[in-house]
DNA sequence: TGAGCCCATAAACTGGGCTTATGAGCATGA
DNA sequence: TCATGCTCATAAGCCCAGTTTATGGGCTCA
């Protein structure tokens, strides 16, 4: 899954999120002791902090100088990948925060999983910056929860992926999730020179999700006219489970593109194009049948539209 | 940049990277217990850690029972939050090791600072993954550097992009790269119904790298017919500059679809599109002139194939 | 030449996270 | 029914990483 790692936990490998942001404040601040002081924490602190991050790195990261620090040529390529994972880290905090929100937050989200997990923190982030002090509560779950929440006033706005808009909501797409076939990097299918046929996949047994999950219904509508689904090699219950699987190498899978960043990028698994289906589903916003939200909703909304 | 935050350091108001490893192996395995030992630590350490986590975020993450534990819906959505968060570190720890590795190291690698900072450590993680023990150095550098210690013998396998292959190396395309105009979502761009013509592209003062960059060459080339580029409205040091000048509102800049990520999926950015300009350069790998690099150069070669 | 930046070092404090030791709850099977 | 074996929680004590305060030295500029 995470990979066997090498023994030691990453967590000793690694300097922690207050090292990754010290470095980052360096970068922008040209001096340990600005940085020192943005941080709100004294310069010996900073000066010390900075040298065991370059022990445990094994590589200078800062050039000192009486006039001040500047990054070596090391320290920029170092302070690219910590702002990487500072800036999941902030996506964590912003979904975090929200998940903590109480009832009487000012808006009041509910989404789906695949919404909440991949793009909503992002959305948060956004808002904070445009509207800071909006207090955002989230709750997870599929269409029909969201649905509920909605009608019993219990969420001002909503976010599903999926083929149809619940009854009693009123709805607009707001972004598109493509579904794609990946294998590992070693299946026959990564070595095809031409498409694959939609019978042909039809026709294969897949890696699957649970019957019921979003992405499964919008597969089986897509390949309804070319067969039918192939019955599951396995139902797993998370993503998580069907991304590690395939990656083993156990078969192929469909996953909306949302999910495989990281797997793509790092060819641990590879995406086989496919001719002639529309694996494509809508992701809309979704509120209250009536007019537009206002306030707070009419913010994060206007955020997620293309455009 | 980072956007000016909440008051309090972002590493307060986040587990750390341990906390977020455990909570994955709590995950993985349904249980503390067996997490813990996972991880090299003990039951009640876990047991703690876990209990300070959601005391922090104020959310119950974990159901515990006498037959194990099970994340809880909102343990769910941290989970895959802080899944990101370690991936990202995972990167980082990648990307350090090989920026230690010594001169006698089994692959000497010379990057690109773009395919350093992007595509690189998840190449070395899928690396690791296939052919553990393979001590990786990598050093960083435009197309001239690259090509200079490849031909000193400084390095076994380079990767540039750009427009030609420096004299004396071979390369194979392993990818492509677009750029992309991007503003601010407040510009007028961002609300246009038509695409951008190029001309129109090639008229207007961007923010822009130094010249010099990859990035600017491959813009000009191609802008050359349509009246060659106009003077930039500012020239900065980095991407990161950049992209914070663009996403306060300075004006227009055109980047690599890489570095881009983060901020198109939040929207601090938007994608204005072009029409009738190819504005997409290769990447490539680069070697000495002669066959195919065989041992560990071969095997990432061979990683970072498409397909 | 003194003021005002920069950074480094030293010594002392603090607390978070660890371990060891123990106990309680629940299942399973003899 | 009672022992075994898994689960997790609690308590007490240790240790070290990261902090602060206090100090000093280097460079630049007025």
């Amino acid at each position: 899954m995470n990979g066997p790692e090498g023994a030691a936990p990453l967590a000793h490998r690694v300097p922690d999120l207050g090292a990754m942001e010290l470095l980052l404040a360096v970068a922008r601040h040209g001096s340990l002791g600005r940085a020192a002081r943005d941080l709100g924490i004294t310069q010996p602190a900073a000066s010390s902090r900075v040298r065991s991050m370059e022990r445990l790195l094994g590589v200078a990261l800062v050039d000192r100088s009486p006039r001040g620090s500047r990054l070596t040529a090391e320290g920029v390529l170092v302070t690219d990948w910590a702002r990487r994972v500072v800036e999941a880290a902030e996506a964590f905090d912003a979904g975090a925060q929200a998940l903590r929100g109480r009832r009487d937050s000012r808006l009041r989200v509910a989404a789906s999983m695949t919404i909440a997990e991949y793009l909503l923190p992002g959305w948060l982030i956004a808002l904070r910056a445009e509207r800071p002090g909006t207090a955002v509560s989230l709750s997870a779950g599929n269409s029909a929860v969201v649905a509920e929440r909605l009608l019993a006033d219990e969420a001002d706005l909503g976010f599903v992926e999926g083929l149809g808009v619940p009854v009693g909501l009123d709805s607009a797409v707001i972004g598109h999730d493509r579904l794609v076939v990946v294998t590992a990097p070693s299946h026959p299918w990564a070595r095809r020179s031409r498409p694959l046929l939609p019978a042909e996949l039809a026709a294969t047994a897949l890696i699957s999700r649970e019957r019921g999950s979003g992405t499964r219904q919008v597969l089986d509508a897509a390949l309804a006219a070319h067969g039918g689904l192939a019955e599951p090699l396995i139902e797993l219950a998370s993503t998580t489970a069907v991304k590690a699987a395939v990656v083993s190498g156990a078969g192929p899978t469909v996953l909306s593109e949302l999910a495989l960043g990281e797997e793509l990028a790092a060819r641990r698994l590879v995406q086989i194009p496919v001719e002639g289906v529309r694996l494509r589903r809508d992701l809309r916003a979704v509120w209250r049948q009536g007019p537009l939200p206002a306030g707070p909703a009419r913010d994060l909304l206007s955020l997620t539209r293309p455009t």
